[in-house]
DNA sequence: GGCGTTTTGGAATAATTATTCCATTTTTAC
DNA sequence: GTAAAAATGGAATAATTATTCCAAAACGCC
């Protein structure tokens, strides 16, 4: 047997578990068996509703090959796998891909077919943000902007809509709240009192203004909370909580989903915390 | 045979056929058969991974009981029925709903709880827009914008994200357009011209600016394009083109997902159409 | 209450699908 | 280049699962 038997004793139990373990297996796989793991991690979400031939024929590998990297994960058989995934399988249901189809059918840029894309990438940012969302961080900033005096929010291009929505709902749940927008060149910097807080909000390309601001504030000693779009981004560096969103672009543009529905759930804790 | 045997030829073909068919056959129908027909109705979410004989001992009948039900409903067997479930399943990724499980697990009102349903929420919005968008209006929306000499976008308090990123969008495709938002109660009305159109944002409460100068550009004679919550909308009697979107609110606030995923198609598709 | 009709349950069978096994090929190490 | 080890493919078999069929039960009608 291969070096991989080391794993062989304990099957995954959970789908974290088997993303890990084919993770983990995939390098020093024979070619078959590696066709295997990659077929199968291109369509986890298969294998509920598939026969062993199918997803051998969809490996281009016979189904003996198959079954023996079903074993080599661990499970006694095809069966057995197949059983942890119908169980954990959750209803992405139902008409919603075929709509979906019908809107894109009528051809790459037509607005229909945009307008599909547009959710697709929406839905997928959410889905994403449900799965990497750090629950820590979001509790670490909830708590400092709850503690801030007033907190200033500063966002610019595409991170804008989403600095003015977070300025709108501090507004409706009596947030003490100020909005930077750098309308005429001011930055308003000398609004930034001891005890206040700063939401910094900026996507690659960062803009110069939102991280120059977030840096003040930190030299000045008030709390930073960062939302971006990587760890390896300038402003989390400043940051004393980060947040961080993945976005599924499509186009030039992304879909905002994700990082509205983290801005709203920040703003609508902080809101209640301060009661 | 019963008096379904009538709708015994044709089998559905989609999922939403086969709710239909299912509702309408329901009642008339014996007790055992009225049995699978309820607990199928009940789980068919289900149907995809699941065995006759498991389904049959959900719905507490005879395995063979369910094979006549399948074929009542005009397929040839269990087989061909769950054939369609397995193709219509789509991924909804296996350990989203898991994950969004745990967020919401750390109790009501916690930042993370509420993260979870503001995702659920948007999630929600985007899939009943894939459903309903109407795409004959879309493309008269892109018509009527692409053909307007300077697009002026209003969209105030909630709507305001929402006009903010179209004029972002609108900007860097190079479509002339112009944001109106009310800062010093100046309403630059006078900055409608002839040829040009009016793209107007609002959802209940509507706001009256936004309603007003979307009637004033009519009566002028500039072509409107209306996005808002719903068709009886005050906003729905002066478009030109109405575009409605169904957004699902969670607590007092709407997610935007779904309106942002429109009104990127809408301006994507308008910038490309003006070249 | 008896007779034709419909419905039912379960046992028998057919079909499909998973699994094993081993002869053959390929790789690896020397 | 050769021998040992590993990997492979496919045919044979086992297991599961779907489907049919029919005797028995329940029902409706007169």
């Amino acid at each position: 047997m291969t070096a991989v038997d080391t794993a062989t004793l304990t099957a995954p139990a959970t789908i974290e578990e088997f993303r890990e373990r084919l993770a983990a297996i995939t390098d020093g796989l024979p070619r078959r068996l590696r066709q295997c793991a990659d077929h199968i991690a291109a369509n986890l979400d298969r294998i509920a509703v598939s026969t062993v031939a199918e997803l051998a024929a969809g490996a281009d590998v016979p189904p003996s090959a198959l079954m023996r990297f079903c074993q080599i994960l661990g499970y006694s058989g095809f069966s057995e796998m197949q059983k942890l995934f119908r169980d954990a399988y959750s209803p992405g249901f139902p008409d919603y891909s075929t709509r979906l189809e019908n809107l894109k059918q009528g051809g790459a840029g037509t607005p229909s077919a945009l307008l599909g894309e547009f959710i697709e990438a929406g839905r997928l940012s959410l889905e994403a943000l449900a799965k990497s969302a750090d629950e820590v961080a979001l509790a670490q900033a909830v708590a400092l902007l709850s503690a801030a005096d007033t907190v200033h929010i500063i966002g610019l291009r595409r991170a804008f809509p989403v600095a003015s929505y977070l300025a709108y709902v501090f507004d409706k749940m009596a947030v003490p709240a100020m909005l930077h927008e750098g309308t005429g060149k001011l930055d308003h910097r000398h609004a930034l009192r001891p005890g206040d807080a700063v939401l910094a909000i900026t996507f690659a390309p960062y803009s110069e203004e939102t991280i120059s601001l977030a840096q003040d504030a930190r030299a000045r000693g008030l709390k930073v909370v960062a939302l971006t779009d990587r760890i390896t981004s300038p402003l989390a560096r400043v940051g004393d909580a980060i947040l961080t969103v993945p976005e599924v672009d499509f186009g030039a543009f992304r879909s905002l989903s994700a990082t509205l529905a983290l801005a709203i759930a920040l703003a609508v804790a902080v809101g209640s915390a301060r009661g």
